[in-house]
DNA sequence: TATTGTTATACTCTATAACTATA
DNA sequence: TATAGTTATAGAGTATAACAATA
């Protein structure tokens, strides 16, 4: 069987239009002045609200140490704040702040530019089939929704 | 219009899927004691062999001292050799040897197994239709063929 | 004693720029 | 003087592990 060819495989074009996704996503999220990991940490807050730090670096896949130096920068800008568990005050549960809201709408405004730019030449069905296909890849291959594995060094 | 959903739109999981991708291609390439951006220049000087580290630089989109480093570990290997040409002895043209020949064989295999395994769950007529789509993207996208842009950074 | 969060340290990777040799 | 290649240096980003507070 012959595979396209010059273009590689689809294995390989996936990592490809992959990282050029991820850089151009990124130099939309820099005109917010956020970094890629700061996005998907808004992200997976504005997801699931009051989670402690432990289960955010968790699902997100990145060592706690990591998290604390992400939410201080973003809790110095007031996009998120830590609240302290009166119950057991070892936890910080993390929450957007309005501002965080607010900016989280401008993401998910950058994130539909985006993949508008990105689809381009491509109609509403063959979308629909891209879609289809990528997100069966996704779950086979044991992807967590919502979380983009670069983050952990990206 | 409402798209999929949970796992995001096409550029996210194009994003997530190809940083899965290319971490599983990694580690396949681990095993032959190569790295990512190793395996980028092996396939580039076994595609355009001949070609002068300036110009191999300039196509992986990386600084020439970067490429020194990667030239270096491969040709003490007895991977790669740089020839000098006699009529501008600044130049030093990049060819595989007999062994870097053998070890670009294997990665081919590598990358064959590779892309089997990540479109598992997918028949071929899927596989066609989702290798054309991708296709499409990359060439509108401007990539350069063969060419993985995060071996800027990775 | 165990767990959450934090801080300190060290390491890897990379780009920038200075340097050498050839032209 | 200009270009190919090389080397040196410094910076960003990261993980590991020690530490402090709370349970």
């Amino acid at each position: 069987m012959v595979i396209s060819t010059s273009r590689g495989g689809s294995a390989f074009l996936l990592a490809q239009l992959g990282a050029h996704a991820a850089t151009r996503f990124g130099e939309r999220v820099a005109e917010l002045d956020l970094t890629l990991p700061q996005t998907g940490l808004l992200r997976a807050v504005a997801t699931e609200p009051g989670r402690s730090q432990q289960a955010l670096a968790g699902r997100l896949g990145m060592p706690a140490s990591r998290l604390v130096a992400l939410v201080d920068g973003l809790a110095e800008r007031g996009l998120l704040e830590r609240r302290r568990n009166p119950d057991d005050r070892r936890l910080h549960a993390l929450h957007l702040t309005a501002t965080g809201e607010e900016m989280y709408g401008r993401i998910a405004e950058a994130a539909r530019a985006h993949e508008n730019d990105l689809l381009e030449g491509l109609d509403d069905a063959e979308r629909g089939v891209l879609q289809s296909l990528l997100g069966r890849i996704a779950e086979r291959q044991g992807m967590t929704p919502g979380v983009h594995p670069g983050y952990k060094r990206a």
